[in-house]
DNA sequence: TTGTATGCGTTATCAG
DNA sequence: CTGATAACGCATACAA
């Protein structure tokens, strides 16, 4: 701030009080006089005073800042989760520090202390893809110093995490693939070290077997990086080189599920006829391509608000640590249009 | 922070010395000695020190944190912006406070006064839809307050601003066109109020001009929300009530396009045949919908990132007010695909 | 009803 | 080479 601001200071000596009086009369303290009060809080209006939250921060140990690390903006979804959290946080006084990891569990780390610099009053994280231990969070947790992980959660306990439901969204998915008729179903899978990743696998596996199939493991491939070229590639390579040929592909994400859609049509075969697709997310574009992609769609907005409801209420103590229900989780819903329909 | 952090206090209790000279020792100022400086830096080490930025902020006056105000975060544009700032933003060690204003004028105006009242070292404005004046940041400008506007940005003196070359996008864009032989191209334009949109519908007419043709302020048609709901419905009015119907649709932005594109596809028309259709943005879907979409792409990172430098630049006095080009124009790309070649 | 003094964590200034 | 002190802006315990 290269702003001259304004202080209770400043207001003192115009009215020839104490600085602590302003304080008091500011905030409606008892044992102020009315008259006072009123000059006070008239000299105030018209000086444009703004108290600094800095001083305030240091003095009450309080930042009203919560954090947030996020994988990626640049991720529908997330952007949803993002924007669900700003509304919350907004809504009940307090900012929002924001980063990104770019997947990097270096600057996953280095967030975390700039954020703890920061004396932010807690923190909401969803981890990178890099993330296999979680010491720099559980070493926190175990201070007592509030964190809610949302989204890709640890597996660790005590840890207050919301998620959306992973399995039973793959689960219906799948089931939904059965009965169209499609018999021979791979799972592009993401990440193994994800928990969101092995849920939706774990849904898939189970859903094949409630119905009476027996998986095939190399029916689950691993599209790591999630972006419809990787898949457009990995798909490619199973028609052509998979002894039998799947039938249908039930994708981890949405723009895995578009890269299966290009492999399938540039192999000739027909969606929804040859070959059934069924996505995870609900992006945008999702009705909005030829034929349009059925897709399990994920709360995001709801998610974020529901896990900043949770640190807030943790930060200000409305409830203890374990009160809570440890694990929040969200219903999935499975939309379903074109791609996977015959 | 209900963490008990450590502070130089401790540090220098423990190790029988002043806190200056714990202070000094850690950032190596001259005239300590050696073995003084190892002690603090090795104990700091051990106690797990970190510097408490609150108090730093209160002492320096600088908080090393910057605001950014944008419209949405739920919108490919923005969050790749977003990126591109906090990517900066980190690497200079900058911390980055979020506020989305969901297109609402108080929502702006809160933003900023809260963020002020954070000591912000400076900020990054993208106006709502809403905000017609700009007193509210045209009052900090005069006193000096480092800001820089992006994207949507005001029309008034020694602001500094950093777009992207809407005119020359839109001019390319029909331009294009009307080399494919559209003759009719409609413009689905967006708010008047906003600097980019008056922008994009100049480049679109004077392209016509250009070319030899006359513009028909009828063909221009506002579409203020810019979802392919609304453009959709406003194309199918335009196909059905117009006396000369358009060949083409120029959209201000990719979900207008789309949903110009549903709205032909309804009515019977080819595309890109019968009508061309042409986006601005490039979102991600672009390339995924059938025909895939033609579009002008913005460097949204890039943009995020150019804006920030200039805004640290400011604010660190690298440069000064006025020194700087005040407004910087970053190149747009017509990336010509299916919907708009025939 | 109001004022004085103190401290939050840090660093700059001045002394020693 | 090191220490004591004041100050950043505010709130509050204690005095008056």
């Amino acid at each position: 701030m290269r702003l001259e601001q304004i202080t209770i200071k400043d207001i003192a000596r115009e009215l020839n009080v104490s600085t602590s009086t302003v304080s008091r009369a500011l905030k409606d303290y008892p044992g102020i006089s009315d008259e006072t009060k009123r000059k006070v809080k008239e000299l105030a209006e018209k000086m444009d005073y703004r108290p600094n939250a800095i001083a305030l921060s240091l003095r009450k140990s309080r930042s009203f800042t919560i954090g947030v690390i996020i994988p990626e903006v640049v991720h529908f979804f997330f952007s949803t989760v993002i924007s669900g959290i700003e509304e919350v946080a907004f809504a009940r006084g307090y900012n929002v520090i924001l980063t990104q990891t770019n997947e990097k569990l270096v600057r996953e780390k280095s967030s975390i202390a700039t954020m703890l610099s920061n004396q932010i009053d807690g923190v909401l994280v969803s981890f990178s893809k890099e993330t296999t231990d979680f010491e720099h969070f559980s070493n926190l947790l175990a201070k007592g110093f509030p964190i809610v992980f949302f989204d890709r959660v640890p597996d660790i306990d005590n840890a207050i995490t919301v998620t959306v439901d992973d399995y039973s969204g793959a689960f219906e998915a799948t089931k939904h693939l059965l009965q169209q008729g499609y018999r021979r179903i791979a799972h592009l899978s993401g990440p193994s070290n994800l928990k969101i990743s092995q849920e939706r696998a774990r849904g898939y596996t189970d859903a094949l077997i409630h119905h009476g199939f027996t998986p095939d493991p190399g029916f689950i491939v691993e599209c790591n990086k999630g972006t419809d070229d990787e898949a457009q590639k990995i798909t490619a390579e199973i028609l052509e080189t998979f002894s039998t040929k799947p039938d249908a592909f039930f994708a981890n994400n949405d723009m895995a599920a578009v890269g299966a859609m290009l492999a399938c049509k540039a192999a000739g075969l027909r969606v929804p006829e040859d070959v059934g697709i069924v996505g995870f997310s609900n992006w945008q574009f999702c009705s909005m391509i030829d034929p349009s992609l059925s897709s399990v769609s994920q709360p995001g907005f709801n998610l974020g608000a529901k896990a900043t409801e949770i640190l807030l209420d943790l930060i200000e103590k409305k409830i203890q640590l374990g009160e809570y229900s440890n694990s929040v989780v969200l219903e999935t819903e499975l939309l379903i249009r074109k791609s996977s329909v015959r």
